[in-house]
DNA sequence: AGGGGTATTGATACAGTATAACAGTTATAT
DNA sequence: ATATAACTGTTATACTGTATCAATACCCCT
């Protein structure tokens, strides 16, 4: 795992990056990254935090992009599917891929107290989830691995 | 990890045996299994399935405990709070602990052709997730882990 | 360029999941 | 007995997600 990101960043690369990348998978694999789609990612990258679908088509809807559930959860659907934006189950939100492009199997670290999440990269070798699923014969297509807890700050404010 | 459970198993010691456990360690700690907590936890041991907050209350409803949603919600947040009780995220469903009383941190194999789940118990040492925790400052709380994919069984089905 | 199949969007309606708020009741502790 | 806290009952509402069908845009082939 490489270590995930509480701490600050140079934000405005992070996100013409992770765009970029996006936007190469697309066109390698042949994907339409739509008008719809495309703003729905940039939103997720520019707050970069998990937001609820219906954020996300507030947002849509003060731009004029679409203003019915269907519109959102659709261009989520295609994120999340191509793992551009990955779903944290915990908070029945969204939140854009740290790391897109790469074959990874993420983790998130989600503060309990600022609503914060952390993406972590693992690698492809799961550790024991592997080992016992293997025992029972179970098939793994895929996993949602979210811890929650305190980040670095909400601890300090907490002492 | 013990191995989890898609084999067939003596279901009615599965179920008093749960049941004392937890009734042991309401005892113990002063909790109060009343009348609908412990329905609610008889019908998710009886099921020994996932199921929705909605599946529970109507059988509730048909046993006059109560017809609203607070109350089946109330007694599953009591269960789960007190670990008798999984929350699966990725099916906004509950499931018996299979494991009640002994601490551990639950795994969830999910087949996603049968909606069957079943609880792999891990031990307390966090293996990658812990570490990059740890490096990140981050105090974790608690975990879902939960592994969607094709149980043995459905795995014949298809082939 | 025209036609036909497919993918995407637009729009309405609805289904499923969960909580807020407040009143009434029961258990527990002095 | 009384005060306190915990639990239940009830109403209403908020939040999350999907089914369906019509209209439009894209792609590939002739
Ligand atoms: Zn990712
Ligand atoms: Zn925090
Ligand atoms: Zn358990
Ligand atoms: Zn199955």
């Amino acid at each position: 795992m490489t270590t995930p990101g509480f701490e600050h960043h140079d934000h405005a690369s992070c996100i013409s990056g992770s765009l970029e990348a996006v936007e190469k998978q697309c066109k390698d694999k042949g994907l339409r990254l739509t008008p719809v789609r495309k703003r729905v990612l940039e939103i997720l990258l520019d707050e970069h935090r998990a937001m609820g679908a219906y954020d996300i088509l507030d947002r849509l809807r003060a731009e004029g992009l679409g203003s019915q559930p269907p519109i959102a959860y659709r261009a989520l659907d295609f994120l999340v599917k191509h793992r551009f934006v990955h779903k944290i189950e915990r908070l029945n939100a969204f939140i854009a891929c740290g790391h897109p492009g790469e074959r990874h199997v993420p983790a998130f670290l989600i503060c309990r107290s600022c609503d914060s999440v952390a993406e972590a990269h693992t690698d492809l070798t799961q550790g024991r989830l592997g080992d016992v699923a293997r025992d029972a014969g179970f098939v793994i297509e895929r996993t949602v691995v979210e811890a929650e807890g305190l980040c670095p700050k909400c601890q300090e404010e907490a002492a």
